[in-house]
DNA sequence: CTCTTTCGCTACGAGTCGTAGCGTAACTGC
DNA sequence: GCAGTTACGCTACGACTCGTAGCGAAAGAG
């Protein structure tokens, strides 16, 4: 209560009120400068100019940050992730990092974000074999301990936090479900279903088997602690695909 | 350094080391005394005597303290519940809390295992029904903030701590699975299952089964964060029941 | 009535989140 | 080149939480 206390205030309530980072595409190999493709946060400002002025952020640290979360998250899980050890680790600033996101919740999810990008659906030939390589593929994914984590941070505040619920839901929840979408569509291509659908019933029937999957396996590491081999998913498959298993009548009417 | 200090451990390192409580039954009307049916923990001691000397453990603080965690958790969730808040809440010593439980998470994981214990499966007549019926029930149980939070708090360290991940598994999941027996059970004496049936097959089944329902259900309310209507549960029924939708020719061989 | 254990209380150390304020570095447009 | 503007690293801080320590007192057990 007597020191010199100036009244200033610079990076506070600047015009980039905490938001996104680059979230660049971020191939596997560090490529070149990468500027476009926006986490489709909120602000649909103008893009094209206006919006160059001082210094600019650190590309690098935001790949840095990143980086440093996802192998954080993978040493000691959500609990032990701390953003003073993410800022250490990254080799910058704890202020930067709240600079970026507004706190550990949204850090942890842009991270691990880009982790399910690497699902990808081939067209195997058959549903069947679409199914298999898809939950054998996310199943490999959920054992790794940064995606737990990530599972983590997504219900930590996610079911409370609306704001952060969008945003998983944008970042990682939409663009998995593409996935079904796809396969669908191969499916259909290759005569395996109705060719003529109602649109609407698709669409839930998409929503349904979007949920059985990823909720499945899901709850098959994470729960049961149990491991996927690829006998429990042809087993998952088939009551996925065919007749319940040993069902009298091979099914309902 | 200079006031009175007396080395004294009493409470400390006593002969209780911070384990479980009653762990009662606890039926939804309150009950008579209740001392049996300890969560097997670990210590394998004898029961029969020798472990009555001092004051008892109040086994109204332990009531209280698992009506104030489940209270806390509905009202402020996972993130926001605190041990001083239960303690206060309670009406109780945050060291009391330290006394029973060893940590946070062990405290959540034992005040939710009993809200698990709703789920009950009568015989409706058909497999179908008996479905229906639990799949219903479970997503009413999930959709209350308490059990929310207890999902996450099973998530939150159960994955890393193996000793925390087998107290989930003994109070909340195994006996949950027993629902998927009973309903197979049900089922059998209906008729509707193959009667000359691989014991150990059906063994596995069992786990596919539960891991499915509970799976897709968590990941419906939990991550695409929509709601289950009856309309969802038929669809998702005849999905587990039935061929697959849409399918051509009605499932594979 | 003594002995044992629990209880509530206060206090504490360690750690974490998220913020403030400064001086400086980096990049802009002129 | 030169301002102007912004990001960066640093140190410090307030508020909060976990989990523990130690005490006097209460409540039962034998």
């Amino acid at each position: 209560m007597s020191a010199a206390q100036l009244p200033v205030a610079r990076d506070t309530a600047g015009p980039r009120p905490t938001d996104r980072p680059a979230t660049a595409g971020e191939s596997p190999a560090g490529a070149a400068g990468t500027t476009a493709e926006d986490t489709g946060a909120g602000s649909p400002g103008p893009e094209g100019a206006a919006r160059a002025k001082g210094r600019p952020r650190s590309a690098a640290a935001d790949r840095a940050i990143l980086d440093a979360t996802r192998e954080t998250l993978a040493e000691l899980g959500w609990g032990g992730l701390t953003m003073g050890h993410v800022a250490t680790r990254a080799g910058v600033a704890k202020t930067t990092l709240y600079r970026r996101w507004p706190s550990k919740n949204e850090l942890v999810v842009d991270a691990v974000a880009t982790l399910f990008d690497e699902l990808v659906l081939a067209d195997l030939g058959s549903l069947r074999a679409d199914i298999e390589a898809v939950v054998r593929e996310f199943a490999e994914l959920l054992a790794r301990p940064e995606t737990q984590a990530a599972l983590l941070a997504l219900f930590a505040e996610g079911t409370r936090d609306p704001q952060l619920r969008r945003r998983i839901r944008e970042a990682i929840v939409d663009p998995q479900k593409q996935l079904v979408r796809q396969g669908r569509a191969y499916a259909q291509a290759r005569g395996e279903l109705d060719p003529d659908l109602d649109e609407e019933a698709a669409a839930e029937e998409i929503d349904i088997i979007f949920d059985t999957v990823a909720g499945t396996v899901e709850h098959r590491i994470l729960v049961s602690g149990e491991p996927v081999t690829p006998e429990w998913i042809r087993r998952f498959t088939t009551l996925l695909l065919g007749p319940f298993p040993h069902l009298v009548g091979g099914g309902p009417a």
